[in-house]
DNA sequence: ACTGACTATCTGAACGTTGAGATAAGTAAA
DNA sequence: TTTACTTATCTCAACGTTCAGATAGTCAGT
């Protein structure tokens, strides 16, 4: 027994007022209750080391996404989107700021006269590699109390979760 | 095998990028970049979800905790902060909007000056108690493909995540 | 009582996202 | 080529959150 965490008091709370609902829906709540609270102190500690940089997780993100996957020709502002998984209006915001800060560059596609293509500069890809690393372990803390095996458990479950919502690949 | 998501797209472009990067590491981003999607696409389901009622996630979450902890004296302005994880000023902007739909009432506490209570009225207990089956309901739907080993693996795993964040009771 | 430190909540500016709608460019069919 | 539809992106108002600072009440020590 590891002990408990907040989230099962939520539970015993629920169940104690609302004791005709079935405990394995308050499973289901407790798990993304869960999620919730973890996702939370994630946050909370990377929009710290983010800020040490002048950016925050959404732009990062962006910078992210151009690193991986950008190649030399960037990707389009709809490849964006859907991989960041927000509106249109979100990522014409956020590459108008990176755009600011000469860390990316907008040109129209050749193909598609309505299509937008987002590069990294030399600046961006300089400072993208420069603090990658240590975002990652500031992940890495996050997850430092599993071992390698509850660590592929985890990610298993949450595959398994993306997979059943259709999330097979990237837009 | 489950056959692959979208994280394990991601997981390749980073490794064919900077394969310098321990693989373990990259595990460590996956899981957390699988909570985000997850949490993306629960979220735009619950917001839909509160939309019909007129609420917002935020808003419902306050709800929630009166319901399960309020009791008939309702709880303080700080209990609710630190069960939402939100700062004060977001929990200010809550109880307004709340306070405005005639769902929970402010009260000075009797003991501490300083301190508001916040109670449910009975419009809004009635609506807690109107949406609540369906918004688990809607919540189950993302688990559904888990067995209730699974459920209960995802729940040990986060939670020991969360105890390791010290998160081991509400405020 | 008085001082200083602390605590609980509110205020307001800055900011990022959503959602609806506008613009403009591709596309398919008549 | 004309019409109708669809797609890619941008615009902008509404809104919720954070962050910093303001208020005001509490408490311990003097």
């Amino acid at each position: 027994m590891t002990g408990r965490d907040a989230i099962d008091d939520v539970w015993d709370q629920w169940h104690r007022e609302r004791p005709e609902i079935d405990t394995a829906l308050l499973d289901v709540m407790s798990a993304v209750g869960r999620m919730n609270r973890l996702r939370r102190y994630i946050d909370q500690t990377l929009r710290t080391y983010f800020a040490r940089y002048g950016l925050d997780f959404s732009e990062f993100d962006v910078l992210a996404t151009l690193r991986r996957s950008g190649g030399v020709e960037g990707v389009s502002a709809g490849t964006l989107l859907r991989s960041a998984m927000v509106t249109s209006g979100a990522i014409t915001n956020r590459v108008d700021k990176l755009t600011a800060k000469g860390l990316v560059e907008r040109s129209v596609s050749t193909e598609d006269r309505r299509s937008v293509r987002v590069r990294l500069t030399p600046e961006g890809i300089r400072l993208v590699d420069d603090i990658l690393l240590g975002h990652i372990e500031n992940e890495a803390r996050f997850l430092a109390v599993l071992d390698d095996n509850e660590r592929a458990q985890l990610n298993g479950l949450l595959r398994k979760l993306l997979i059943a919502q259709g999330d097979t690949h990237l837009g």
